[in-house]
DNA sequence: GTCTATAGTCGGATAGAC
DNA sequence: GTCTATCCGACTATAGAC
């Protein structure tokens, strides 16, 4: 019932009762909205997947709506805690051709990451598919998920392109082309099944996804021989 | 808009009273189940907006499922009424350097419209964001959909695109090529709200259209050059 | 063919016991 | 903090009047 901490010494790692609670429901409401929509989830699911009961949402995020905020703030944590690192490790390089190269090597890296995460990483799917649905149909918590992570790896990579190709990093045209490059990933995961149907591949795993990453960093790296060359 | 022919000797475009409620229904629902998805849709508001009352749409279509599969069905008669043509009179063009050329000139003029379709025109919204529901939770209606018009739209372009660049037009390579130039178009119209708030743009107009336009063009032009390129 | 009324189900939220 | 019981509203589907 009451659970308190014993005065013994150190605290536990502050995973108390409620804590254990909450991040069950949090992960569970993300699996089922992910996988069944947000209106086609039911709090009862939600409490069941997470072996909790109803009132809990209500008491811990005020409801179904704040548990969906409360997603979305952990989408933004999980990101940021696998993605931040690589992101920040990378400086941008200097310029001249070495720095070029540097950069170049930097995109095809993250390529291959994006690639894993995004399309073959099956715990991300549920996160793909949240982040989904608030794109089209945006609510607080895509504020959160963008200010947190659209906006500062889309940033980041426009200046790491910018560094393999010499243009401006903000320039109208560096951040298109460099959507451009993102959707040439994230649709092997919107289209999956279409994807799955027309190469008759029944899911997609390591090999697969290898495949998909051979194609697309040699098209990058094609867009960015047109880009250099073009200015030359 | 809705011709009012007697039954006369022309199909069943009659638009008879009947006629007319199911397209009418069939058409908000549609628009419905876009905007706010198929559970976020009640059949009380799909009558509402059609201007029927709620039996209506048991009558026509046996229930709420059987209307998004009249909805799928919908889609596909209109993607092959407005792509067909365009898709079919593009015959693919013969061997050697002018057919390659003649085979780019139609990939530019087929991005143009794709992206003038997906990206920009409003109407289309409701279909793309149906079909996006679909692809991330398939239903029968996926089934009718990609037989309509993945599977016959992707093949086209693959054929085109192996007599732009002389690859096998089935070949893995070529298909996941055809995939990875689909997504840069495609993700302008997901990830349209992060796009907006990227770019600064309030909507994704005319203008808008043409800059997105002219990066695709240019990195698909670019890709095209590294796949002949490397063949020679 | 169209409409209304209603049955039956399920969902979110909450009050109160423990 | 956790759980149960319950309220109220909204939904789909259907039967039957017109």
């Amino acid at each position: 019932m009451n659970e308190r901490q014993t005065s013994s010494g150190s605290r536990e790692v502050t995973s108390s009762q409620a804590e254990q609670t909450r991040t069950a429901l949090i992960r569970a409401a993300l699996n089922l909205f992910g996988q069944k929509g947000f209106d086609g989830t039911s709090t009862r699911d939600i409490a069941a997947a997470a072996n909790a009961n109803i009132g809990s949402i209500a008491y811990h995020f005020g409801g179904k709506e704040g548990l969906r905020l409360a997603c979305a703030g952990f989408i933004v944590e999980t990101i940021q805690r696998i993605a931040g690192p690589a992101m920040a490790a990378a400086a941008v390089p200097g310029e001249g051709e070495r720095g070029e190269a540097a950069a170049m090597a930097q995109i095809d890296a993250i390529l291959q990451r994006m690639v894993g995460f995004i399309v073959a990483e099956p715990q991300a799917g549920e996160i793909v598919q949240f982040v989904l649905r608030e794109l089209s149909h945006p609510t607080a918590a895509l504020d959160a998920i963008y200010a947190g992570v659209f906006e500062p790896v889309h940033r980041r990579l426009c200046a790491i392109w910018a560094a393999a190709t010499g243009e401006e990093a903000e320039a109208e045209e560096t951040r298109l082309r460099v959507f451009a490059i993102i959707g040439q990933v994230v649709y092997f995961r919107i289209g999956r099944e279409a994807v799955l149907r027309r190469m008759g591949w029944s899911s997609i795993g390591l090999t697969e996804a290898a495949r998909i990453t051979g194609v697309i960093t040699e098209n990058v790296h094609a867009i960015r021989g047109a880009v250099k060359g073009r200015s030359s």
